[in-house]
DNA sequence: AAGTTGACTATTT
DNA sequence: AAAATAGCCAACT
C-alpha cells in the first residue's frame, strides 16, 4: 500500500459525522496539495469493511463524483450513507455546501479543537 | 520514454 | 446555471 494513502485516510478520518469535505480539501490536509485526483485513487483502495468514512468525501461542486468503472452501486451507497447521517441533497442531487461543508478552522467551539489543528 | 487516464478543480463560455 | 476548456499530476501502458 502506498504511504500517501495512509495520510489520506488520516485526513478523511477527521471529517465529523454529518459533514462533508472535498477531494482538494483532503489533499491539502494530507500534504498532497494539488493532487486531488490522488485522493480519489486512495479512496478506491479502501476495503469495503473499513471504518474510514470515505462517503464524506465529495467533489468541489457539492456532488458525488461519478466512478468511471462499472460498480455503479458505489455512488448510490455513498448517497444513502450520507442521508443516514442527516446530510440533505437538493433537487439536483447536490449537497448545499453552505450547510454541510466541514470547516476545520471555523468550528462552533474553537477551544475544543484537537492539538492537531 | 512518450502517451493515456482519471472518486479533481478553476476558469471561461 | 450548466457545459465545455484547460490545467493538473501520479500511475499505468
Amino acid at each position: 500500500m502506498k504511504d500517501r494513502n495512509y495520510r489520506v485516510y488520516a485526513a478523511v478520518n477527521q471529517i465529523p459525522f454529518g459533514r462533508v469535505a472535498t477531494y482538494g480539501q483532503i489533499a491539502e490536509m494530507a500534504g498532497l496539495s494539488g493532487m486531488a485526483r490522488e485522493v480519489g485513487y486512495a479512496l478506491f483502495d479502501i476495503p469495503s469493511d473499513s471504518e474510514i468514512p470515505w462517503h464524506r468525501v465529495i467533489n468541489a461542486r457539492g456532488e458525488i463524483s461519478a466512478r468511471s468503472l462499472p460498480g455503479a452501486g458505489a455512488e448510490l451507497e455513498q448517497r444513502t450513507r450520507l442521508e443516514s447521517e442527516g446530510v440533505q441533497f437538493d433537487e439536483h442531487g447536490r449537497i448545499p455546501m453552505k450547510l454541510f461543508a466541514w470547516k476545520p478552522f471555523q468550528q462552533e467551539d474553537p477551544t475544543a479543537q484537537s492539538s492537531l489543528w
